[in-house]
RNA sequence: GGGGAGAUUCCAGAGCGGUCAAAUGGGGCAGACUGUAAAUCUGUUGGCUUAUGCCUUCGAUGGUUCAAAUCCAUCUCUCCCCA
C-alpha cells in the first residue's frame, strides 16, 4: 500500500476533527512513511452501537483507507469498570457474562464501518488479566491526585461532594496502559476522551516510548438536541435500527443539528455542506435537507434499497398522513380470542401496566381502525381481524 | 481514629407524627399546534378487575405510637471537618 502525500493525508485526517495533540507530532509521524498504528477503544457496555460511536469509527476507517494499521481495542476489561467520563455517579459494575455477550454483537456492527482486512482486534483483558499488582502500583505511582483532579468530571464530583472511587480514577490509567501495550501511534476518540488519551501519552513517555498523537472528534448530539447521543438517554440512532426508524429518527432531530450530522455522519463534500448551511440560513425549509440527510445516513449504514423504502415510508406516513399499518404486521398471538385493551397493549410491550394503558386510552391516544377508543373496557376480539391499531404516535400496526 | 451532616418516587429536591402515593422543577408519556423540528399550551406520570377502596414505596432491620417518610435503636452507604 502506497501512502498518499502528507498534505493529502492530512486533509482527510483533519476532516471533522476538532483537536489534535499535537499536529506537529502527527506530521512527524506521517513523515516516517511507515503505516501508523491507529488505536480506537470501544467498551462493550451495551449491545448496540449507535451513530455517536460511528464518528470515531469512520475516522478509523479513513486511516485504514490511507494504508495505516487500525487497532480496535475491545475494552472487555475496562467495560466492567466503566468510563467515568462525564458521569456524575458511579456506573454499576458490569459482570463478565454481560460484557462477553456484548462483545460479539459489537464486532458485527463495527464491521459495517471498518475494513476487516487491515484491522487488528484486541481485547484488553489479554493484558489486564495477567498484570501483576506490582505493575499496577507502578502505574499508579506515575499519577498524582492533583493530576487526576484536572479531569473535569473528577473535579466536579469531588467539589460537589459526589462519591468518587479510586476504581473510577483507575480508568484513565487503564486506557493509557492499553496504548502502551499496543504501542499506539495515534489514538482516536471523542473530545470527552481527551483526559484518557493524554494519560496514554503520559504513560507511553514513562515507558520510554514516543507518545501517541491524540485525534479528537466532536461529540455527536443526540436526538433531543441537548445531550450527547447515548443509549441510556434513549436519544440515539442505532446502527442496527430498521431503515424506517433510522430515517424517522433523523427527521426528528432539531434543525440546529442538521449541519453537525452532515459533517460527522456522511461523506458529503465539505463544500456542499457549506452550501446547505447557506441555504438554510436563507430561509429554505430545513426539512428538505433533513430528508437528504436521512436518506444519506440510511444508505451509508444500511443500503440504498432500504433508504428508498424508508423515504417512501416516511412520505406516506407523515407527509401524507397515511399511517403505514401494513409495514408492521401482527398475528393474533393472545391466549384467548378476546382481550382487554390493557392486555393487548401489555402483550405488545407498549405499556407496562394496566394503569399505563388506562392513561393512554383516557388521553385519547389509542385507535382501532383509525377510530379513537374512549372506552377502556372495550374488548378486542379475534373476530375483528383484520384491524389496525395505533397507540400514541409511534406504535401502530395491523392484525391480519 | 475522632467530630458533624445526610440517604425521599426516573432525576433534582421539598416534606420532619395524622390532611403523604408524598410540594415544585426537569425528564417521560398523551393531546392540541406543526415540518414525527423547535417553541408554546393542556393533561398525565407507583401498582391493582376505577375503587371518594385496597396494596407496595421515602437506605436496611427492629422498636415507640391508635397512627411514622417524619420519633428511637442498631446496621449499611455517602459527604464534610480534624488526625
Amino acid at each position: 500500500m502506497i501512502l498518499l502525500k502528507i498534505d493529502e493525508q492530512l486533509k482527510i485526517i483533519k476532516r471533522g476533527v476538532v483537536d489534535i495533540v499535537t499536529e506537529e507530532e502527527l506530521i512527524n509521524k506521517l513523515k516516517s512513511g511507515k503505516p501508523l498504528r491507529v488505536k480506537l477503544g470501544i467498551d462493550p457496555t451495551a449491545t448496540e452501537i449507535h451513530l455517536g460511536h460511528t464518528v470515531a469509527l469512520n475516522k478509523l476507517r479513513q486511516f485504514q483507507d490511507l494504508g495505516h494499521k487500525a487497532i480496535l481495542i475491545i475494552g472487555d476489561w475496562t467495560a466492567m469498570v466503566g468510563d467515568p467520563t462525564g458521569r456524575m455517579e458511579e456506573r454499576p459494575y458490569l459482570d463478565k457474562a454481560t460484557v462477553l455477550k456484548n462483545v460479539s454483537s459489537y464486532k458485527q456492527q463495527a464491521f459495517k464501518i471498518l475494513d476487516k482486512n487491515n484491522l487488528d482486534i484486541v481485547y484488553n483483558s489479554e493484558w489486564f488479566n495477567k498484570i501483576s499488582f506490582e505493575e499496577v502500583l507502578k502505574l499508579c505511582s506515575k499519577f498524582t491526585l492533583a493530576q487526576m483532579l484536572e479531569h473535569e468530571s473528577f473535579e466536579k464530583r469531588y467539589k460537589e461532594g459526589i462519591p468518587l472511587t479510586l476504581l473510577e480514577m483507575m480508568y484513565p490509567i487503564m486506557q493509557g496502559y492499553d496504548s502502551v501495550v499496543i504501542r499506539a501511534d495515534i489514538e482516536l476518540g471523542g473530545t470527552d476522551q481527551k483526559f484518557n488519551v493524554i494519560a496514554g501519552r503520559f504513560l507511553q513517555r514513562e515507558y520510554g516510548m514516543e507518545p501517541q498523537v491524540g485525534l479528537f472528534t466532536p461529540i455527536l448530539t443526540g436526538l433531543d438536541g441537548k445531550n450527547k447521543m447515548s443509549k441510556s438517554l434513549k436519544n440515539y440512532i442505532g446502527i442496527n435500527d430498521k431503515p424506517e426508524d433510522m430515517y424517522g429518527k433523523v427527521m426528528s432531530i432539531p434543525d440546529e443539528l442538521i449541519i453537525q450530522y452532515f459533517e460527522l455522519l456522511t461523506d458529503i463534500d465539505v463544500e456542499k455542506i457549506k452550501d446547505i448551511k447557506r441555504e438554510i440560513n436563507n430561509g429554505q425549509n430545513p426539512m428538505e435537507f433533513k430528508k437528504m440527510l436521512a436518506y444519506n445516513i440510511v444508505t451509508k449504514y444500511i443500503g440504498k434499497k432500504e433508504a428508498e423504502f424508508a423515504k417512501e415510508h416516511f412520505q406516506k406516513t407523515f407527509s401524507e398522513k397515511e399511517i403505514p399499518y401494513h409495514n408492521y404486521k401482527y398475528s393474533w398471538d393472545f391466549e384467548t380470542d378476546e382481550v382487554t385493551i390493557a392486555d393487548f397493549l401489555k402483550k405488545l410491550k407498549i405499556v407496562e401496566s394496566n394503569s399505563d394503558a388506562r392513561r393512554l386510552v383516557e388521553q385519547g391516544g389509542f385507535y382501532i381502525n383509525d377510530n379513537r377508543v374512549d372506552d377502556f373496557k372495550r374488548i378486542i376480539k379475534k373476530s375483528e381481524m383484520p384491524f389496525t391499531f395505533r397507540a400514541g404516535k409511534k406504535n401502530f400496526g395491523i392484525f391480519e
